[in-house]
DNA sequence: CTTGCACGAACGAACATTCATTCGTATCTT
DNA sequence: AAGATACGAATGAATGTTCGTTCGTGCAAG
């Protein structure tokens, strides 16, 4: 029924915005009403209350995650080239809607707690999902032999955080970037030539 | 004066963990108050306020990174193994202090401003200490050539986040956990046989 | 030994703000 | 006319902090 842009999404994405500067339990409603040339009392006609608002955020981005993750399994491709296309769905993920994924990184403890189990559950399926490909390419004899919780965390971590450093408009393109963890990560893994 | 631990410090460590749990925001002085076993008012004759206990916190913790780079940078050892000695203190640290470490890795932006300008300009100053090692190594041929700028957020965001899936009471040891975060970093530089 | 006093530490009550949210009503759009 | 949307006012709860006071302990003066 709307027209170009729904006010909900205009108040989603001005939060997101501030969540990410300032914190989700810092930033007020009013901030939020404010930003988006309210009243506090108005965002009411759009939202339920604030908590919808972080929950939105976050099961937004955690189903986005796991869509990528899912296609990437379906692939009929080498478990190399699976966390390779890993490191690229975080890094597109991560520049092309980095404003939220502060929000989603930083503020899902947040969340109270049908939503919260909800939300960890999701994650812990990401990490497993991640998990076993790192351990299908070291039984493939395509990775070195790692301990694969620490080569997941230090993967995951390592391309998690990169919005919190990475300007786009920057002297390093997005695919030097990609190309640049690649190597540094898979590297570590004993492939060669990446 | 004072018999075992300063109450002062109860509080602290205390704050300290509240925060790592619900964040800085989120944690009232009545919390804080009952976790200590303590009415909020009788907090004010131990400190000055909420801010000072994140204050404290916060640069206790950037000393502590800042001391062990200083020392670091001054021994007598090629670049490979001073990075090797960077992850080794980033571990040391996390799992020796894991609990002030998330309030300072999280919490850091609600300090207000002449402290929080300050705490920017300690952690920049850390990040150019850590990347002029890595120049220097691709400089002396021990790592390959690669972005000194990824390499090191890289590896600072692999290390820095430990704390948050790593417990120590697990199937992996400090030891194990060391040697294989190098393995895959290092490795990823080209470091051969670490 | 006893009295008096200073002091650290704890407390309950109260402070002014700020918070998310609700409600009744007014204004706009169709 | 009707439905969606915006608003001001008000709500109760929670925030960090201050205040006046009290209690106990240790030490100096008598």
């Amino acid at each position: 029924m709307e027209a170009s842009k729904s006010k909900k999404q205009t108040i989603l994405e001005a939060a997101a915005e501030l969540f990410r500067d300032r914190g989700y339990v810092a930033t007020s409603m009013r901030d939020l009403a404010d930003a988006v040339q309210l009243k506090a009392s108005s965002l009411y006609n759009h939202i339920s209350g604030k908590e919808e608002i972080l929950q939105t955020i976050c099961f937004q981005n955690a189903n986005r995650f796991l869509a990528g993750m899912k296609e990437i399994e379906k692939r009929p491709i080498n478990n190399t080239d699976k966390v390779k296309a890993l490191i690229h769905l975080h890094i597109q993920i991560a520049t092309e809607d980095f404003t939220s994924i502060t929000a989603f990184n930083d503020e899902w403890r947040h969340l109270s707690d049908p939503e919260l189990s909800r939300f960890k559950e999701l994650r812990r399926d990401y990490e497993l999902r991640f998990k076993s490909i790192i351990q299908a390419g070291i039984d493939a004899g395509e990775f070195v032999s790692v301990d694969t919780t620490i080569a997941l965390f230090t993967i995951i971590s390592a391309v998690r955080w990169i919005y919190d450093w990475f300007k786009p408009n920057r002297a390093i393109s997005m695919d030097q970037l990609e190309e640049q963890i690649e190597r540094i990560l898979l590297g570590g893994l004993g492939v060669k030539g990446v």
